[in-house]
DNA sequence: GTCAAGTTTAACCGTCCGGTACATTTGCGT
DNA sequence: ACGCAAATGTACCGGACGGTTAAACTTGAC
């Protein structure tokens, strides 16, 4: 009852075998969960270290310190958010429904991805001065509003969207809500009651986020 | 250089003498200030009290404990800004130019209390378990709510916004963005840049959040 | 078989920090 | 003046926690 170790898949045996890359990916797995859960200061290193088959001394050996350690979990998460980003193809859809479908994408991701909400409210909680030591970050993110860019032209040119639209608010407008959804539902729901986080509140939440950014960028 | 003390107000003489009521709305100001910038677990208790002429000893007297303190400041907070919007009367205005001032006066009181904002963040991160146990914040929050209410009806009557709006879901959707705009900036700006943050950036923001609540409810 | 590099363990250390014990001072009522 | 309770200062404790030490084990190259 009290403990419920491992979290890394059949790979190699891995009884008392050496399989460095197996630990350090149990390691980060487990790091993110606990990160996301309490915070940088929060979490502690040996909780992590018993959540999995390994112990406090190896997150040492292999990410130095606790902060290289959290620094790890970001560029894991967002590397793989950048990377979804970029997978995302919308180009063969009529401008108004690929950013219709972009806003749902971006809402249900986001929804589904409560430990990247977390993280990344927690490294806004640090001004975000630990991704800058992340040199995969260091580069913009530049995926997701050439896509709306390339969005909006069409829209533009198909006289649906108005023209002087700027697609980085726009993204900014989707994530800011997107966000909010996951980020502030526990102090959202105290104070207003919670209604908006069942299913039904949150069917109808998604339609909102949708017709407002449609109706905004609509000519 | 070093130290910056006092934060208290011209009250009592206060130079030896005791001023209880003085000193535990110091220690709050500084506890706010200290919790807002470093959170829960991260906040220093002898630095909030290195702040102001106190002893840490004080701190856990008036306020019983850490979480005590955390509690206290979270009241403070919360409710300063549920009066600020009780404080706030559009009702002589034309339903959407109320909207619009409505919008505009939460997008700017969230840029102005940064503060509020992040310990708002910090309370999510606990899942709003610390302000479960703050007995003046377990009513519902209704003023925001039946404000966005009036202003609805009197649209539909006039027949300038569409019937069947939601009061909640508009006020969420203010609150998403306005949140966002101070809550993300850090990760946000070193992700896509600084252009939405500077001067010009914000003005262009907030009218874009206000165009977008507007043309979604607009009939 | 030997050796070095990489990997893992268990025990330990120093410090930070929330919280407390206890003495002391202050203001007020009488 | 005196007593008493509220308020404050000082010194300290105990445990948690990030990080380290030193030695052992594993593996593969030669």
């Amino acid at each position: 009852m009290t403990k419920e170790p491992k979290i890394s898949a059949p790979k190699k045996p891995r009884s008392w075998k050496q399989d460095p890359e197996a630990v350090k990916a149990d390691i980060l797995a487990a790091a993110k969960v606990e990160f996301a859960k309490h915070g940088l200061s929060g979490a502690r290193v040996q909780d992590i270290a018993d959540q999995i088959q390994t112990s406090k001394r190896m997150i040492f050996y292999y990410f130095g310190d606790k902060e290289g350690l959290y620094r790890a979990v970001l560029e894991e998460v967002y590397g793989s958010v950048r990377q979804a980003e970029r997978d995302l193809n919308l180009d063969g859809f009529p401008p108004m429904e690929a950013l219709r479908k972009l806003v749902e994408f971006t809402f249900d991701h986001h929804a589904r991805n409560r430990d990247f909400i977390r993280l990344v409210m927690i490294e806004n909680i640090h001004h975000g001065k630990h991704m800058m030591d992340v040199e995969s970050l260091m580069t913009t993110n530049t995926a997701a509003i050439t896509q709306i860019e390339r969005i909006c032209d069409a829209g533009v040119k198909e006289g649906v969207m108005r023209s002087g639209l700027s697609p980085l608010m726009i993204h900014w407008q989707i994530s800011a809500m997107s966000f909010f959804n996951g980020a502030n539902q526990s102090t959202f729901s105290f104070n207003f009651g919670n209604d908006l986080f069942d299913e039904a509140g949150q069917a109808a939440l998604r339609e909102q986020v949708v017709q407002s950014i449609l109706a905004s960028v609509a000519a």
